[in-house]
DNA sequence: ATAATTAGATGATAATCATCATCTATTCAC
DNA sequence: GTGAATAGATGATGATTATCATCTAATTAT
């Protein structure tokens, strides 16, 4: 069978959408094309004709993982009021609903692990989202060396966002509550 | 052929480590029983004679690599002179080398993300790992909420390590620089 | 020393995987 | 409308996977 032009264009999109989600959720190698594409609501054979390789969309579902709408953190802090960008910011990134959504959530803390050290532009994606995270952080920051202590801030929140990931329960709510604490001091102290 | 009952303890050892450090640099999925057997001086079948499964021998690398002499933070801030057991808790964490080397480094930054979600002893024994680093890190701060200022040290040690090793060449090392200013900062602020 | 045990090699199994050839029904270009 | 192009289904491919049965030589227990 074939579909028209806008359908098919519909159903790359979903794919790509689709990916970047079950990755993010259980892990790139843990998810098969098969299984991707009955996600998606197809069978696995028409994949080839929208990606070369899984390792294509693998990059492709990196990228589109930095350009959802629903859980834009620019979009956040810039509805914020002012002074209280970020705030707003910390308050989503390390909120429980980001901790147990990761497939709709930062591809950098869900898939950095399993991403770095290979080389491969889904590598350099994530780098680039997190490079963007910083800038977004950094814009709310004075000082000439805001960039760096941008650089700083995302790190604590990523890091907080995975190791609260990892630990159980009880802990799990105090890894997100002592980084919130932490990051809070931080902007009150300079901005 | 049989082997002696130490060679054979020997043997089982060698295929924990060396599942601990490929694990470790290439992530879990991406290492199959027969390389792994390999690279530890024997061919795949034997490995069903020491493990039960591969999920048995992924929960017992993972306990494993916490507790390798090598690396040990714990025996570096000991040995540190009186007040900078921090510092050279920050300098060995954040160190080029420890980015550059995972495969002998903390594995809560290089499988927490694979592990996290998953139940499994795995993920038990990353948490309790984490705990541990907290618990070390708390025992050279003061103040009653040391604990929780730990636990934060931590997320942003673990969050720059996974981050530098995402970015490229400079931004890597920028990351780290920015990460130790940081937590130096902390450190000086109260102890 | 003899007998029972077993560590590890060899090779097979079945499952899962990414990838591709083929087919078909539809849509687009004319 | 007619014909070329193609999206996606179906099914096969070969590679890789975890797991296991069998065999054998060596070690342990007696």
């Amino acid at each position: 069978m074939r579909n028209s032009r806008e359908v098919t264009a519909e159903n790359r999109e979903r794919i790509v959408a689709v990916a970047a989600r079950l990755f993010r959720e259980r892990g790139i190698a843990a998810v098969g094309v098969a299984e991707l594409m009955e996600a998606a609501g197809m069978t696995h054979g028409g994949f080839y004709k929208h990606f070369e390789s899984k390792d294509a969309l693998i990059d492709e579902a990196c990228r589109h993982s930095f350009t959802e709408p629903g859980g834009s953190l620019r979009a956040a802090a810039e509805a914020a009021s002012e002074g209280e960008e970020l705030r707003t910011i910390v308050d989503r990134y390390l909120s429980r609903r980001h901790r147990d959504n990761p497939g709709s959530g930062c591809a950098v803390a869900a898939l950095g692990g399993e991403v770095a050290n290979r080389e491969s532009p889904a590598r350099e994606a994530l780098a680039a989202g997190r490079e963007r995270l910083v800038s977004l952080v950094a814009r709310y920051m004075k000082g000439a060396d805001a960039k760096e202590r941008a650089t700083a801030f995302v790190a604590t929140m990523v890091g907080a966002l995975i190791t609260s990931r990892l630990a159980d329960g009880a802990s799990s709510d105090a890894v997100l509550r002592a980084a919130k604490r932490e990051l809070y001091q931080r902007i009150e102290e300079q901005g």
